[in-house]
DNA sequence: TGCTATTAAATAGCGCGCGATTTAATATCG
DNA sequence: CGATATTAAATCGCGCGCTATTTAATAGCA
């Protein structure tokens, strides 16, 4: 009995912690894409929006570090959000390296349409609160790890 | 106090579960490129190829139904796998419509490389087995309440 | 049989995500 | 000061992942 046929190779798909991290994402982004439609907003869009919202004026890298993104994936997705209106990408003038973005009043109003969407994806989960908050912490935990 | 700025508001970005997937998987995902690497293949890829391992020649369908996956991302995925010389993809005699797809003799071969991979990312996560098993259930059964 | 409906896979187009490189501005140091 | 190093953002190319559509084969039914 080796283990390329064993019913319990770590190489089984539903074994995995991963696959489960992939799949679930991806089931995740299915609900969001329904919900975020009416924005006309894509989910790594809204996250970005939802970074302005927290905290506006902030540049191309504070945004990327708190999404773990870098400005080959903000730069084009930020020059979209550009094109619709919801904020403004200028260089700072103490530091032309720098690109700060700034939230329209577009963008700012779009958060009022924003805050019904969290109650509505917790609903889809048919999850306690307290189930999906413990989830979350061990998840940031397990990303800590993986990162560091 | 509104809603907008509490600091409890829902929208804010650490406190939802969504972002702690999106980010974990990120992460998961860079682990996996480095391992993956010297396979030659990526994420997606691998996935793929577990599925052949643990049965070969299912359908596009098939596969797709295990990944939750459809045909416009895996018949490219497929095609490269082929051009590697890792698979075949072939019409099914008794049902033209269907596409079989087969592992080649590299393809097989392969996976004896690939058995290092799920301890070395069990490592890279500095968790406990039972730890990732125990999240691994509960990312299932959340997965489960959102497509259902 | 022949017509329509359904099904499986493929295709087209778009938006990420990232490795690798480039461009431009600032920092560092002799 | 000037040359080099570092940093921030942008750019390029590729592989997903998905919506919408198309193509081709089979199923179902009068």
């Amino acid at each position: 009995m080796n283990d390329h046929d064993t019913p319990d190779s770590l190489l089984k798909l539903d074994l995995q912690v991963c696959f489960a991290l992939y799949s679930t994402n991806l089931a995740m982004t299915k609900v969001y894409r329904r919900l975020l439609r009416e924005l006309g907003l894509t989910y790594p869009q809204y996250l970005v929006m939802m970074v302005l919202w927290e905290e506006d004026g902030q540049t191309v890298s504070e945004i990327g570090e708190r999404l773990f993104l870098d400005s080959a994936t903000l730069t084009p997705l930020l020059k979209r959000l550009e094109g619709m209106g919801l904020l403004s990408r200028r260089r700072a003038a103490d530091d032309e390296r720098r690109v700060r973005v700034r939230l329209t009043e577009q963008g700012r109003e779009l958060r009022i349409r924003a805050e019904a969407i969290p109650e509505a994806v917790a609903c889809a989960s048919q999850c306690q609160p307290e189930e999906l908050m413990a989830l979350k912490d061990q998840l940031h935990a397990l990303r800590r790890k993986l990162n560091g």
